[in-house]
DNA sequence: CGTTGGGTTGATCGACCTCAATAAAAGTGG
DNA sequence: CCACTTTTATTGAGGTCGATCAACCCAACG
């Protein structure tokens, strides 16, 4: 793990306006939601910004809870569950490093929000936020365009859900693992997966045992290589072919 | 056939301003976007508007395409495809009076827009509605808002298309659709349904022989009636508990 | 009246699930 | 650091739900 820190502190760390963790020194601010505010804009958002880590596996927000703050993710990862009644889960997504939680600004969470690995955030309270989306258009026109993209991913993998058959899948979501993981750290082979293969399935509408048996023909006909916690591309033209992109 | 008309004639009908189409007419201004507007405002709307019909089957824009103009549906209904390059279909979404598309305001679309019937609609260049939005903050808050909600639809359907039953997969979806069919028309037990069995088999991941099997399923176990041109709901009750919703 | 495009129904098949066993990691406490 | 438990991943054997293939029905329409 990447992230390891002692776990046993207390996980809020600098609230509000650590020096060492503004905004200006963000490693993901090109990324994340701030990138449409300039100089002075971003100290008010600095200004209603609380910076929380959350430990492996901890909720950051529950299904059908009122959404009281929004969040930017900072480092880690997190995983977004639906849960049906009878128990069976279905993941809508994942959140990576400059990701953004609360893009509908909705009163209710649709989804539960359960951090990967330790996770890091900037967490503003919803009304504060709302208020300074009212206060800079073209915030909220950034919240609106990644909300935008947000939507078509959904899209994307409705897709894939409905139509494609499980190699696909699995070929498919390394894919798109691989090519955001490449707008954080540029890495272009290497995609990490900090998720279970459980959380994969619920994600791809497989079984854990699929996923496996996908991962292992696709590393014994040499298109990935498994690597602790995550996989490495070896031919990714084969892996886009496998995928019917 | 509801909206059957003349269909040979040209289906652009009163471009710009013509009084008997004016806003303020509108049946379903209370559902569309135009709703964040008022007065005076809507008229800055009228200004750019092009009311435009288009025949059953025609295409109001498709996959791959520059978004050169966003729409509002004001009677019809059209069909949100997504082609792989085998073929396979997967749609995304249909959209009912007082939906919009391009709610993303993105370059490209995503998918193609084709009416299921006769459908009209209130076109806006998109270039214009951009400049709207910017005047006017609180209609892309509204933009925003439908966004969110169309986000929050896609991310239930991927529940839908990853962990449920045929059976659950067709309750859902006319209930789904029920619920739309209300907001519009108040109707609490009739779910019309312009698309075919073959859409609604694409919308949920399944093939045609068995949308129509848990069709007549349903209509056996009394929970439906079949009627034409869509289905009625006999006991709502027990199809939201075959939903597990 | 033949043709065409949906829709329904039946028989068979296969991709993925389920159940079960094993293997490999990752914690845990001494 | 090493036994021990717990969790996660892999592999295998067999079953099932929905797909496939095929026939048929029926309404719309030239």
């Amino acid at each position: 793990m990447l992230d390891v820190q002692g776990s046993d502190a207390p996980l809020t760390i600098c609230p509000n306006g650590n020096p060492s963790s503004e905004c200006s020194h963000c490693k993901v601010r090109a990324l994340s939601i701030c990138s449409a505010l300039e100089g002075d804009e971003v100290q008010a958002l600095d200004k209603i910004t609380r910076h929380i880590s959350f430990a492996k596996h901890e909720t950051l927000f529950a299904q059908g809870d009122l959404l009281d703050a929004v969040y930017n993710i900072t480092s880690g990862s997190v995983r977004l569950v639906k849960l049906l009644p009878d128990g069976r889960r279905q993941i809508v997504g994942f959140a990576l490093p400059g990701d953004f939680l609360g893009l509908s600004m909705s009163e209710r969470n649709g989804f539960s929000a359960e951090a990967l690995s330790v996770t890091a955030t900037c967490q503003f309270p919803r009304k504060d936020f709302s208020a300074l989306l009212d206060a800079k258009p073209h915030l909220l026109r950034r919240l609106h365009s990644m909300a935008s993209h947000e939507l078509s991913l959904a899209q994307d993998q409705m897709v894939i859900l409905g139509r494609r058959t499980a190699e696909e899948k699995v070929a498919s979501f390394l894919l798109g693992l691989r090519k955001r993981w490449a707008r954080i750290d540029g890495s272009t082979v290497r995609a990490p997966l900090p998720m279970s293969r459980q959380d994969i399935g619920d994600f791809l509408g497989l079984t854990v045992e699929t996923v496996s048996r996908m991962m292992t023909k696709l590393a014994r006909d040499k298109v990935i290589v498994i690597v602790p916690d995550g996989v490495r591309l070896l031919d990714p033209a084969r892996l886009e072919a496998l995928a019917e992109t």
